[in-house]
DNA sequence: CACAATTCAATTGTGCGCAACTCAATTGTC
DNA sequence: GACAATTGAGTTGCGCACAATTGAATTGTG
């Protein structure tokens, strides 16, 4: 079934798994959102609700399309987070007067007051990475160019 | 329930999802599996599959603990994800004689030879990523500094 | 040897991600 | 105005991730 380890040929150098730089992505987003887990069971969000949040802060309302584009995710998983968000009593849903297919996401009360208590997370992170600031600068921009680029690619 | 977009204060810059390096690797994380989705469709293998399969090119039998140690996943995740590797005819998962507790993973002759033809996925994602190849060293090894920073902070 | 503590894999339950599809509302074209 | 094409949101189904738990096998300690 299986030749002994001996009598096979090594891997390839190229399919060597820390050789990989989407595996060291993997890695380090799966890392980092731990680190995020139990500050955010604080405010009982999850990592995906938390991003979804940060964008209704920065300008609401947005519709789904609005949230998918900003965090390039579809309806298939929107929707059914932002129900649950909205369970939470974070947001609110409403269909759109102008448009009826689109449909509204509002902060409530409680989903903007939230931002208080999120705003020490990110230097949080921050300190835990270990990396100077400059350091992650540039981690973000070569991100930003590799995502970029990624995404043109298809 | 909202008070006008205009009378809110502006969300702090912190909290800015584009000044976050954690989006920025979640995105672009996401943005590298979608490029692998098609090239590892042909293989009939997810990324997490590809990954483990990955591994055990380096070096097999592998028992899921070791697996998981190589990927930092669990036996919850590892064990469906075995399964159907198994389904699959790529893997062969068998008790260890000498501790029962251990579930080896062997390579069929089947998923040994399916590296050949996963050789050259690799190269086609540096190609796809428009980065240097000095630049990707680099966001690989800063990367695994940040991976051991998270891991270590808690 | 006894037996408590640990280790290993599997299972259950929840929440993404994403493909594929449905359905209603809107837009474009004649 | 009719109607085909497009758009926006939702649903279903599958495969991760991960917490929590279970149960069997092994190890450590007296």
């Amino acid at each position: 079934m299986t030749t002994p380890e001996e009598a096979r040929p090594a891997s390839p150098e190229a399919l060597r798994l820390n050789r990989q730089v989407c595996f060291a992505m993997y890695s380090a987003s799966r890392a980092a959102t731990a680190v995020y887990r139990p500050m955010l069971e604080e405010l009982g969000l999850t990592y995906p609700q938390y991003l979804a949040m940060l964008v209704l802060w920065e300008a609401e309302p947005r519709s789904v399309r609005e949230l998918g584009e900003e965090l390039g995710l579809d309806s298939g998983t929107l929707s059914p987070l932002l129900k649950r968000l909205e369970a939470l009593g974070l947001v609110q849903r409403r269909r759109s007067a102008e448009d009826e297919r689109r449909v509204e996401i509002f902060l409530t009360d409680a989903g903007a007051a939230l931002s208080v208590r999120a705003s020490g997370i990110p230097q949080r992170l921050a300190d835990a990475a270990g990396l100077t600031a400059a350091e992650l600068d540039q981690l973000r921009e070569t991100l930003g160019r590799l995502a970029n680029a990624l995404h043109a690619s298809h």
